[in-house]
DNA sequence: TAAAAGATGGACCGATCGGTACAAACCAGG
DNA sequence: CCTGGTTTGTACCGATCGGTCCATCTTTTA
């Protein structure tokens, strides 16, 4: 079976865009076939669980994106505003610089949150504490590092929403360039 | 026809609270009649234009709310610093600390984002702006006070996201407590 | 090359979607 | 008591939902 893994692989990214656009609820399998181009049998073939094993799906090819791409780096840079700094821009990247949605963040505010409960949980939990572990490398304290990371995160949140909201992207990018300078500071 | 307004602006409430919590999407006819206890028939009496226009209908309630509650004491109370803590007051207290959702909010990053385009660019500009006013009237410049104010609501947006995801209220009143600090400062 | 396993499209299922039709029930002013 | 319009429940509509099934291909393995 080594085409179906690649075909998997290689389709997840194309569910997480619907999930994305669509919202699970709205992420019709009409939509996820069209997208993929994959007939329902395709579909089922490899996901048996059906919507929701691709939305399970859809949610840890996006939590291993920022473990990888985002969190560990931010742990491990050998400067930790340096990787606060390429955390943002990694950010700024994934989101298309606002134009993107956050597909967790919109799994949150719907039905799918409970459904999902640990994944977004987990997803929003990491990344604070990713954070907030960088800024105390950076020197600040406990709490003060803590708090500034629950300030961030929200902001990046908020930021996409606002910029969605508007239709104007380049209000993410305000935003994010603001935080950056008050997490440096 | 004196029931019919009494019962029809009653019932906007009731949709609102169906809308908030399952997405437009998800909001169905039959959740719809439930939670107001209406048939179809009633419904369709009092609304017209279907969903369509119960959501619009709800949109407005929550935009003349906002408007009437938070934008203008921003805009006109005596003293801005005093109007920029009662904002946050009634923020805190509309979402329930952070228990309810922003159904503006929701829309925003999902599909009745383009469906209600308006409405939703309205009430983050209209709130934007107010708070912008009010920190400019504390002293601050034009650049800095809009800055500040996209700052602002972005981070009581992503304060609503991170509190649902995580399951926990309380995210959400520390993130307004700082915010309040800095917007004070 | 034969057999086994995987991949694929489409017909089909019951349930539910948003919306319509309509006949009863209701409730004023005469 | 009649009578007009309003309010209400319900049956029903076509469309679409997520999911199943299966016959038919393609690919891998023996």
């Amino acid at each position: 079976m080594p085409r179906a893994i690649g075909t998997r692989a290689a389709t997840v990214p194309l569910l997480a865009e619907v999930f994305r656009c669509h919202g699970y609820e709205g992420a019709s399998l009409a939509l996820l076939g069209q997208a993929t181009g994959l007939g329902r049998g395709s579909l089922y073939n490899f996901f048996p669980g059906g919507k929701d094993e691709m939305a399970q799906a859809v949610l840890d090819e996006v939590d291993g994106w920022f473990r990888r791409e985002v969190f560990e780096p931010l742990r491990n840079a050998p400067e930790p505003r340096a990787g606060i700094r390429d955390m943002l821009a990694a950010t700024a990247h994934y989101f298309r610089s606002g134009r993107r949605v956050c597909l967790v963040g919109a799994f949150a505010l719907g039905e799918a949150r409970d459904r999902y409960a640990a994944a977004v949980e987990g997803y929003f939990e990491q990344w604070v504490q990713a954070l907030a572990a960088a800024l105390r490398r950076a020197g600040r304290g406990p709490a003060e590092a803590r708090g500034a990371a629950e300030d961030g995160v929200a902001l990046i949140q908020g930021a996409l929403v606002l910029a969605r909201a508007a239709g104007d992207a380049a209000v993410f990018g305000r935003i994010l360039r603001r935080l950056e300078q008050r997490l440096l500071a």
